[in-house]
DNA sequence: GCCGTTTTCGGCCCGACTGTTTTCAGTCG
């Protein structure tokens, strides 16, 4: 668990113990409110801290923010020590179990003398085999079952997907609810919608004249294994593939209020609808309350309108600023996937001594894809060669006969096809050493027409270091982009520390690129920093990193991360024509 | 406990679904 998801929990669990002691469900929700700001903190709690930057977290106020930091500092808050010897242990984890809250885990674990966190588990499952559970006033047999599923339910769980695991899924599902008559339309929902890098579960929308009977079919996917609620208006399932879904249903006439309602995020959702109660309005999936009249809404460009705000794309709806721009009228324009004219991040399938993997498919079936997407360029930047085991001398030959055999195939491919409008550029992909020294030497790389410079190793150096190295490889004329930069990997590994203000700034006054990395594992970037970056004026490129000409395709993904980062097409310089390009690249003409 | 285009006091997004009761509490997103 990284400490962001500790000190979130944390809170939750400080949370469940006023919601108990004293009932208050306004503290209750303050302090879960925290915990899910911090949840969603990109950045680590504590170099928050050490930036003091605290404040800057919505949710957390004065007197959470004093626990924080007595948090970071001693591994404890010793207010919420004595709170929780207040109550057993044993009820904290059973809060994890869907549909068992602070109350219900508080009477399970008071009942059942469940004091011990780590062997609470382990006993419900017992007291539930015993059918002890009715023993509770006001727990009957549902209640034991529903408790009984929800483990079962989660013993098959598995953790977040990534969007592109999650979208095909989704895709078929669109597919089979759209085949029914009853169905007007279809849409994803929440955070697949906002294209967030993972999702959590795979929500639908359905409209229809007739709700019910639309819900009732939705319901018969062959898909589905068991539905866990059912309802007109919302049901929650559970597909084959060990993920769950929720299905949404509306009618046309407020369709637009659905979508808005249920993609969210929560904190967008609130910002809105406080905004609107201080002028009279109230908002729900059915559309505005303005006193008595409710207000229809068939389309979500309708309903921010009537709003007085200008359509906010979903992927901006984080509660980051959109709200108030767009009743400015100032949001940014984003980059869209049709401004995109080129990817300088493919691998070929050039068979050398390389530091790491080589692609699997050849420069011609690169060239036939990079003209299918209509780019004007294309870079084939492979790994360079072993760092060490190989001279100089030995590296140069393996470069000079990488290039003659790629623009050989170039050649082959343009007097095939004949024409001569897609370009081809000769780059590198260059390991960033611990220490900061490129894996290549100065006079190699000045035989490149671009280096991506990236780190490959050494993942877990201080921010300061990581900091050194990052600004120590880009010192060098065609060392201009910097590749995957924070080095994550989705649901694998955590970003590098670094002190990304200063690589930022570094960048900005350098002219270096800053790569945003649309590979589904990595997309890397994280949109906070892409924001960050954006401030100082630093310039990106969205690559693809395809090591096979399938994953040329990923390009949409490092777009949806460009505009969750509020990137527009000026600051993407894959989106410039080839001859602009090569004056951001410094080539000779 | 948080927070401010009715505010430093007095509200706190909004509604669906479930279970146990017949008007509501708990949980979820």
């Amino acid at each position: 668990m990284t400490r962001n998801a500790e000190t979130a929990r944390l809170l939750y669990k400080v949370g469940a113990v006023f919601r108990i002691l004293e009932g208050d469900t306004f503290r209750t929700r303050a302090y879960f409110n925290a915990a899910t700001a911090i949840e969603n903190l990109s950045d680590p709690i504590e170099d928050l801290y050490s930036k003091n930057n605290l404040e800057g977290i919505p949710g957390v106020g004065e007197n959470i923010r004093r626990y924080l930091i007595e948090y970071i500092k001693h591994g404890k808050v010793r207010h919420f020590e004595s709170q929780f010897k207040k109550v057993p242990a044993g009820m904290f984890p059973l809060m994890d179990i869907r549909g068992v809250g602070p109350i219900t885990a508080y009477k399970i674990a008071k009942k059942f003398h469940l004091n011990d966190a780590s062997s609470a588990g382990e006993k419900l499952k017992k007291i539930l085999k015993q059918g002890r559970i009715t023993e509770i006033e006001g727990f009957k047999e549902r209640t034991e079952s529903k408790i009984r599923k929800a483990l079962e339910v989660k013993a098959g769980g598995k953790q977040r997907l990534l969007l592109a695991e999650a979208l095909p899924v989704a895709s078929l599902f669109l597919d089979y609810l759209k085949q029914s008559p009853l169905i007007i339309e279809a849409e994803p929902l929440g955070s697949l919608r906002r294209k967030l890098p993972t999702v959590g579960d795979i929500d639908m929308a359905i409209c229809s004249q007739k709700p019910g009977e639309a819900m009732t079919y939705a319901l018969e996917y062959p898909e589905i294994a068991h539905v866990i609620t059912r309802g007109d208006k919302v049901s929650h399932v559970k597909l084959r593939s060990g993920y769950e879904a929720d299905i949404k249903n509306s009618l046309p006439n407020q369709w637009g209020s659905l979508l808005q309602h249920y993609t969210g995020s929560k904190f967008h959702n609130i910002k809105l609808r406080t905004k609107a109660l201080g002028k009279g309005l109230s908002l729900s999936e059915y559309g505005i309350r303005k006193g008595k009249r409710l207000i229809d809404f068939s389309t979500e460009e309708d309903f921010y309108k009537f709003l007085g705000m200008t359509y906010i794309p979903p992927e901006l709806r984080e509660d980051h600023g959109e709200i108030e721009m767009a009743v400015d009228s100032s949001l940014p324009i984003l980059v869209k996937e049709s401004d995109i004219k080129g990817d300088l991040h493919i691998h070929s399938d050039f068979d050398f001594p390389s530091s790491h993997d080589i692609g699997s498919t050849t420069l011609t079936s690169i060239l036939k894809q990079a003209d299918d997407y209509k780019y004007e360029y294309v870079g084939i930047s492979d790994h360079n060669p072993k760092y060490t085991d190989l001279s100089d001398k030995e590296k140069e030959k393996i470069l000079t006969k990488r290039r003659d055999y790629l623009l050989r195939e170039f050649q082959s491919y343009e007097k095939k096809v004949k024409k001569r409008t897609l370009k081809l550029l000769i780059g590198l992909e260059v390991d960033i050493r611990p220490d900061g020294k490129r894996a290549l030497s100065d006079k190699l790389l000045d035989t490149l027409d671009y280096a991506i410079v990236a780190i490959h190793s050494s993942f877990n150096l201080s921010v300061k270091d990581n900091t050194l190295r990052i600004l120590d490889a880009l010192d060098h004329p065609k060392a201009i982009i910097l590749g995957h930069p924070t080095g994550r990997l989705l649901n694998q590994r955590d970003s590098i520390q670094a002190d990304w203000d200063k690589i930022f700034d570094y960048c900005k006054s350098n002219n270096k690129i800053i790569e945003i990395n649309a590979s589904p594992s990595r997309l890397d970037l994280p949109d906070d920093l892409i924001m960050e970056a954006g401030k100082y004026g630093v310039k990106f490129i969205i690559n693809t990193d395809s090591h096979n000409t399938s994953q040329m395709e990923f390009m949409k993904y490092g777009v949806w991360q460009a505009r969750r980062g509020w990137a527009g097409r000026s600051q993407i310089i894959n989106t410039l024509s080839y001859q602009k390009l090569q004056s951001v690249l410094n080539l000779e003409k």
